[in-house]
DNA sequence: ATACGACTTTGAGGCCTCTCAATGACGTCA
DNA sequence: TGACGTCATTGAGAGGCCTCAAAGTCGTAT
């Protein structure tokens, strides 16, 4: 509802001069529209780690991008187990999935120190009526998330451990080089336990598939840290498309 | 582009005619409104069973809304099988996924003869900008759909055959009842192998729960036709939420 | 009406992944 | 810096589902 004067501390960086401007919202607009959008973006304090963005249940009222840090979503499980549905990394944006409900379908949690930026749905609304460009981005992004989920049902019901955790591992790869980062090597911000959770594999497997990669050459894996050192065999294992032509990424 | 003047036969029935038009996307528009929305859909001669609505990489232009019959979207693995990813049922939307590309992400083909409803997306984005409310039941089924397949992907990390079995026919059975018929008993459009395929599981796998659920006293199948027994029971294994409150559907 | 093909069912065996268990490494905080 | 809790690794065993194979049923077309 407050639309916050923009106020410029380092936490608080206007859209027009966010490195992600052209990876995240901002993309649908021409430069002078931008500082509509930035007007109505809301950036609260950092969360901490297992700090939470939203609750399953909360009341929907924005859409969030993550400007640092990582966020990862979850609902339970009948049996009240925990089951991730996304990672989130800087420039996408997470909460779409609520918006034809009164409340989030998930919870959102920081991974890691996190920086969000918060724009009010409504008001987002309302600028898409504005903006058609903006409106057909927000569809593109709903459409897209749509995609990337059926791959991901393709994942978890024809692919076996190896070829679960090469695509995982290729996807965020191209993710991290979408941003400007080294697709080659990276910190996961996951445990091993999450990045199971997520593929619909127990923990051990995944450590085992990890191992096994390394005695083969196909990664270096130190706690967190991933070097990718066969990015040709990992991809074919992942399933045929190179790390090469433009990458992925993720949202929604 | 050719806004086909609106034949009145059998098989072309308006809009505000057409019993589906509570369900359909009519649902976001006034009686008077309805009729603009009727002028811009294109009402094709019945797909008979195994023709092909659309094909993976075919250019995107239109969204559908089944009126009769049945239709299953499915894209190609990277060994070249056959990966389902949606059943259609009549008063449902499909194409969507395809909003954010210029190609349909996946092929859909009539498993029975089928009637189609289709909208031409350029014509339905306009009508969008006349009616936000139009606008955001689209944004409203794409959401929706994401939280669809999000169920989904627990389906198919978290739960086994007997689980993945219930699951989908407690679905189909609130589907069913959502457009007025019986969701006691139904007849599948679907064969034993596409439910699998589906599902995640190899057909004989498949059949072998339905035998066992059959010993149980929780259904009875005779080939297609499917009757529910113990719908209690049915929904426990599926996960808790039982059939009779507001039933669930499916679109995009 | 009959024959063919497609679909379904049932059985046997094997493999992949899970579960349980224990040890080892890491990171954090007092 | 040391101790604790969390996370990761490794092993052994079991179980669920897949694969392969064959027989049975259904639907359809000639």
């Amino acid at each position: 509802m407050t639309s916050k004067p923009n106020v410029r501390q380092p936490s608080h960086v206007a859209c027009r001069d966010c490195s992600l401007s052209s990876l995240c919202l901002p993309l649908a607009l021409s430069i002078k529209d931008i500082d509509q959008l930035d007007h109505i973006i809301k950036r609260g304090r950092p969360l901490k780690k297992g700090e939470h963005l939203f609750l399953e249940g909360d009341p929907f009222t924005s859409v969030f991008a993550v400007r640092s840090g990582a966020i990862k979503t979850y609902t339970a499980t009948n049996e009240g187990e925990e089951q991730i549905t996304g990672f989130y990394l800087p420039s996408e944006i997470l909460g779409l999935s609520g918006m034809d409900t009164d409340t989030y379908p998930v919870s959102a949690q920081a991974m890691e120190t996190t920086m969000i930026c918060e724009i009010p749905f409504e008001q987002l609304e309302t600028l898409s009526d504005q903006f058609p460009e903006l409106r057909r981005h927000l569809m593109r992004l709903m459409s897209k998330r749509i995609r990337e989920d059926q791959q991901m049902m393709m994942l978890l019901s024809k692919k076996n451990a190896d070829e679960r955790i090469a695509t995982f591992l290729i996807n965020l790869a191209s993710r991290f080089r979408r941003r400007g980062f080294s697709s080659q090597s990276f910190r996961l911000s996951m445990s091993r336990n999450e990045m199971g959770n997520y593929l619909g594999l127990a923990v051990e497997t995944v450590s085992r598939v990890f191992t096994r990669f390394q005695k083969n050459g196909l990664i270096s894996a130190v706690g967190k840290e991933i070097e990718i050192r066969n990015s040709v065999e990992l991809c074919a294992l992942a399933g045929g498309k190179t790390l090469e032509p433009n990458p992925i990424a993720t949202s929604a």
